[in-house]
DNA sequence: CTCGGAACTT
DNA sequence: AAGTTCCGAG
């Protein structure tokens, strides 16, 4: 068992890494296992992700995981009823969160470590516009760290974050180890994953970088840094901000100024259909793709309406408009939504049943619908006889599945409108009313 | 199957 | 801190 990142390439962002030198962890973390495992074809008749949805995974064979999990634990007695405590104790950390009325189906919340650097990000522009199919494989991001964000000011975009090579720093000893979270997302306005994603700044910073040009030292400032990395052919949106202009402003990196009328969108995903044989992967330099990066940021706003999470989970930054409507990517996932859009659910008992009779609406395109992972029917104990050594066999069906599915139509959000209201009067009532009645009105109404 | 409390371990 | 182990409840 190597250390996964000198395995071959960089499949995920460097924080998916956690090493013995991270501070706040000496031993492998379960997520970083499952990441791990999650990563190589060899196990993807264990575990492997969910089409569909991003980050999403299925565990396909509960007992092996927990075996391999036990193993490279050397606790022998290890099981899924244990790996999955575990499993839910990332609940409140914001790890992973469960994808209810599926078994074995978890869902990585990449969000709490993307989205606090990308505020700015006018998910709006394009919806929907990205393959649907891919599962979640970040890549190359490896150099840098990002800096959290003001915290106390989620809309202060004048207090922008500040991008910059981790190679840069080269002390890597930026060990924040606040000790200052936990629990504390209680309060409604503050963005616990502030904390959290310190933590992954640590882990970025801590990845000793490899000396990618000798940029001086640099202190978190208010401006954002880009760091300049000139890949020609990566940036397909000629709207980046890097295709407009690579010219380095001052020692190789671009000083690009935010503002959240900006449509930056840098993003350190990058969704290809076959992991090992991405392009990216090579390479450790910062691949930024708007589409990718909104329709992954539309996904993840997806998942806080349709999970229920709380609305924190999902910053709320100027400009930022995530109308739930808008998650119909595919036609049997918009009967989903439409129905999960519903009032929001009062009990936990109301929440059950709603999903349950959502889950047996009838699905109307089998298309190119992500075929539901068939769990273990009787767990049935074939001979998983090897394992690391087990040659990934390739059904048609996962080929099928890195078929990236287009959207049936480019939405239009429904709300704000930019045009007119429909009823006057009841605009008027609404701008009286308190924004949490109006958003509730809003929820009845549609 | 899923959840989360509680005590315990490393 | 990050599980591990055990377990009652839904």
């Amino acid at each position: 068992w190597l250390c996964p990142v000198h395995t071959k390439g960089y499949q995920f962002p460097d924080w998916a890494y956690k090493t013995e030198s991270s501070p706040g962890s000496r031993q492998i973390q379960l997520w970083h296992f499952i990441l791990e495992l999650l990563q190589k074809e060899e196990f993807r008749h264990v575990i492997a992700w969910q089409q569909g949805e991003y980050g999403e995974f299925v565990i396909k064979d509960p007992d092996e995981v927990a075996r391999l999990w036990g193993r490279r634990k050397c606790k022998p007695q290890m099981n899924y009823d244990k790996l999955s405590r575990a499993l839910r104790y990332y609940y409140n950390k914001r790890i992973l969160h469960k994808t209810k009325g599926k078994r074995f189906t978890y869902k990585f919340n990449f969000n709490k470590l993307v989205m606090p650097n990308y505020p700015f990000i006018n998910i709006r522009s394009s919806a929907g516009v990205v393959p649907q199919s891919a599962p979640p494989v970040p890549t190359a991001s490896s150099r840098f760290h990002f800096p959290p964000l003001d915290t106390h000011s989620p809309t202060s975009d004048v207090q922008p974050g500040r991008f910059s090579a981790s190679s840069l720093t080269t002390s890597g000893q930026e060990s924040l180890s606040d000790g200052t979270d936990r629990k504390a997302e209680l309060s409604e306005l503050e963005d616990g994953s502030a904390t959290d994603w310190r933590r992954g700044v640590d882990l970025m910073s801590s990845r000793n970088a490899v000396g990618g040009g000798g940029i001086g030292h640099q202190k978190r400032k208010p401006d954002i840094m880009l760091p300049l990395f000139t890949r020609p052919g990566i940036y397909p949106d000629p709207h980046s901000p890097f295709a407009v202009s690579p010219i380095p402003g001052r020692g190789g990196v671009l000083n690009v100024p935010i503002s959240p009328a900006l449509s930056l969108t840098p993003t350190i995903f990058s969704y290809s259909p076959s992991p090992g044989l991405s392009p990216f992967t090579s390479s450790s330099c910062f691949s930024f793709n708007p589409e990718e990066m909104k329709h992954y940021l539309h996904s993840q706003a997806c998942s806080v309406f349709n999970y229920h999470l709380s609305p924190r989970t999902f910053p709320r930054y100027p400009g930022l408009m995530v109308p739930p409507l808008q998650c119909q990517m595919h036609p049997e996932e918009s009967t989903q939504f439409s129905i999960k859009l519903q009032p929001p659910p009062v009990g936990r008992k109301n929440r059950e049943r709603a999903e349950s009779s959502e889950e047996s609406a009838p699905g109307s395109a089998p298309a190119a619908a992500p075929i539901p992972p068939r769990i273990k029917p009787a767990r049935e104990k074939e001979g998983h006889a090897q394992e690391e050594g087990t040659v990934p066999s390739r059904t048609t069906e996962e080929e099928k599945g890195t078929i990236f599915v287009r959207p049936a139509a480019p939405p239009v959000w429904p709300s704000v409108p930019p045009g007119k209201e429909p009823n006057t009067s009841e605009k008027k009532e609404d701008a009286l009313m308190p924004p949490k009645l109006r958003l509730k009105r809003r929820w009845n109404d549609d």
